[in-house]
DNA sequence: CGGTTTTGACCAGCGC
DNA sequence: GCGCTGGTCAAAACCG
């Protein structure tokens, strides 16, 4: 009884419908490396988060057995990457107010468990990464973040039928980690922590380059090491105000010490739904990190 | 050809 | 001391 697998790799979206349907989740602290493997976030309760009027149905279904025989362009490719996310904390009680988003700092009520390993030197080889958890409402799994990846491992995960995957920034010198991995229990849900800060920009140019393609935003949070301050209450609010109108050329909202970059899709052919959800699809860049042995 | 991915094995830390 | 899990590295395979 152990590890069920269930290999739900790349969904296949192919052709047709936008698998870029996001939606705030919230974020979750990380448990304990070993041994504590207790509930990860799988008792959350994301989609109770939502309040959010326009997202009624975030679920709709990417399989539009249609297929918008227009879309020739790469446009809507699958792995496309939208993205919204949220953060919240809490693995026991994930059950935030519907509106609200919370962050959780170090300085906040961050539970310290710090235990042993610290053999009197501390500090020197166990860098003290942030990690960053980033939950993002996605059918498909590559989350565009703007950085190239190169996957390093892959894991089962204990309580989850989906596999964890372990991505490092190809970056030289970049030591950034990524860990992306999905809700056992919301295989809608892709949680993607973050470690590490990156060194360097995106590879990735913010201008999709030919025409049209429209996909992608991205969203660089930086933890910083040793120590960061808590944004202050981060509310949706802020983000509300970018809209796709025409700030394609400033997509780049700074927050505290997140930037987010959000290219919004230009004309799209089958902007039908885009148009409702796309408004309204913002994502909260939170910073949340949490103390490494 | 390069880069990336894929799978297995290995290691380390922690629990008991 | 052993077991367990998580995490990482390595080699090979695969793709563009
Ligand atoms: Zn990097």
């Amino acid at each position: 009884m152990e590890d069920r697998e269930a290999k739900n790799m790349e969904n296949s979206m192919g052709i047709s419908s936008f698998p870029d349907h996001n939606f705030p989740i919230g974020f979750f602290d990380a448990p304990a490396t070993t041994g504590g493997d207790g509930s990860f976030f799988d008792l959350l309760g994301l989609q109770s988060i939502f309040d959010v009027p326009p997202l009624p149905t975030p679920p709709p279904p990417p399989p539009l057995t249609t297929a918008p025989p227009p879309e020739s362009s790469e446009l809507s490719n699958p792995p496309a990457t939208p993205n919204s996310s949220s953060i919240s904390s809490s693995s026991t009680e994930a059950a935030a107010p519907a509106g609200e988003e919370r962050v959780k700092g170090e300085g906040e009520d961050d539970r310290e468990e710090e235990k042993k390993t610290m053999k009197g030197k501390k500090g020197q080889k166990r860098p003290r990464e942030p990690r960053f958890a980033f939950m993002t409402k996605s059918e498909v799994d590559h989350l565009e973040d703007g950085y190239r990846w190169r996957k390093y491992g892959q894991k089962a995960v204990k309580n989850s039928p989906f596999p964890r995957s372990y991505y490092r920034c190809t970056s030289a010198m970049c030591g950034v980690k990524k860990r992306v991995e999905r809700s056992s229990e919301d295989p809608t849900v892709v949680v993607t922590t973050y470690e590490g800060q990156h060194t360097h920009p995106s590879p990735v140019v913010p201008r999709g380059g030919g025409g049209g393609g429209g996909s992608l935003s991205a969203a660089a949070f930086t933890a910083g090491g040793g120590g960061f301050s808590l944004a202050p209450p981060l509310t949706r609010s802020k983000l509300e105000i970018p809209y796709f109108r025409n700030m394609t050329s400033a997509p780049s909202l700074d927050f505290d010490r997140f930037s987010v970059h959000r290219t919004s899709t230009a004309a799209s052919p089958s902007s039908s739904m885009m148009r409702d959800y796309g408004l309204l699809q913002d994502l909260v860049p939170s910073e949340v990190m949490r103390e490494e042995t």
